[in-house]
DNA sequence: GAATTCTCTTGACGACTGTCAAGTTTTTGT
DNA sequence: ACAAAAACTTGACAGTCGTCAAGAGAATTC
């Protein structure tokens, strides 16, 4: 095979695995818009398929099982909600900046995006009980104790203080705030954004009291 | 019908009621088990049954539908868990006492009751999609959380200082502080009751700082 | 002790599940 | 343009699910 060659069947294969990951990822959202909406527990490949613009034989080209393809939809949903915050964290140059951009970022996740947040609550009750699930949520776990420790030691950082609590512990925190609120939430309570807000707010002012 | 008759009839009633009541119970007794063990999505009547020492068209005999049962174990489950700690806040004399035992049967529980505490958090998720179990689950998170706050609110009451956080809020907290040792826990992590235990103390000293 | 009511088992039903093989359609390479 | 490979559809499979009806067994009543 001469080098030319060689280049040209990297670029055809590439040019597959390109169009092979699409359409996997392509899947994995129509996934989890489904799985979104009705939960793990009552989401079947055959409604999944129906979700999108193929049938339901399709998933068995692009998965080798069901955990498999909700094993790729857990990383496909990661890829876009770690980043969320990163903006807010890298523009603030004030604390209250920091902490009013924080809330904001927030308040409209819970708004918009709830659905896909409880089925993230769900699938990592899941992983307490499939062990297949169990590294990918770590990660996912991991992942978004980083992102608050990003804004929490930012904001810190611009209050010219210091933080006596572990990051693990402060997620666990902000997570359950977030968690209670969009049980709220999503049963019909309009304050839910705001009193989120406020806690927010009251928890950042205890761990990180004003000098 | 004499008075006597009708006492001896309440009497039978009462009798029929009890043992329906009672079977009920049992059979929801067989019912957290295999949800525990299995979680929601993968427990079956037949499996439930299984659990028990009847078979599983019993279960429609003393239950509607399958919701129906659920929702029952759900209550059952509340009236066990609910009343844990309040012998500790009974007989604590000091606030070091109190935060003492709160945390040794914290940790015991987490222990003890690995697999119950995430069958919770499961059904928990299921009301954020399921409509028919939300009033359940939410009054029995109204009532964990009274409990979080029987406890902080003596413990306050014990140091002699007042506290500015929301009951909804504190819980909120120690939910969350709650489920990552869970998470921990079941994942194998054996330092996951140790540092619950700390996080709480910590949480409790930023709550209700030292004079 | 027979009759009646309560309790429980058994077996079946239609529907739905994940999986897969066979075949059709579309795309690609030459 | 034609052959090969990839992409997708269809239909079927073995199993499981919740539900329910028919009837057996046990307890209760008179």
């Amino acid at each position: 095979m001469t080098p030319v060659a060689e280049k040209n069947a990297d670029r055809v294969s590439r040019r597959q695995v390109d169009k092979f990951a699409e359409r996997r990822d392509q899947l994995a959202e129509a996934a989890l818009q489904t799985l979104s909406e009705l939960g793990y527990a009552r989401t079947s490949l055959r409604e999944i398929a129906q979700n999108s613009e193929f049938s339901h034989g399709v998933l068995h080209y692009y998965f080798s099982d069901k955990v498999d393809l909700i094993t790729h939809c857990v990383r496909h949903y990661k890829a876009r909600c770690v980043t969320r915050y990163d903006g807010v964290v890298a523009t603030a140059q004030t604390p209250e900046e920091l902490k009013a951009g924080f809330g904001r970022v927030l308040v409209a996740s819970l708004r918009d995006e709830a659905t896909m947040h409880r089925l993230w609550y769900d699938l990592r009750s899941q992983s307490l009980f499939e062990e297949s699930f169990r590294a990918d949520v770590a990660a996912i776990d991991k992942s978004l104790e980083n992102m608050i420790w990003r804004i929490v030691s930012r904001y810190a950082e611009l209050a010219g203080r210091t933080i006596t609590v572990a990051p693990a512990t402060m997620y666990a925190v902000f997570d359950g705030l977030f968690q209670q609120s969009l049980a709220k939430y999503l049963s019909g309570d309009d304050t839910a954004a705001d009193s989120l807000a406020d806690n927010v707010d009251q928890v950042l002012a205890l761990v990180i009291p004003a000098r």
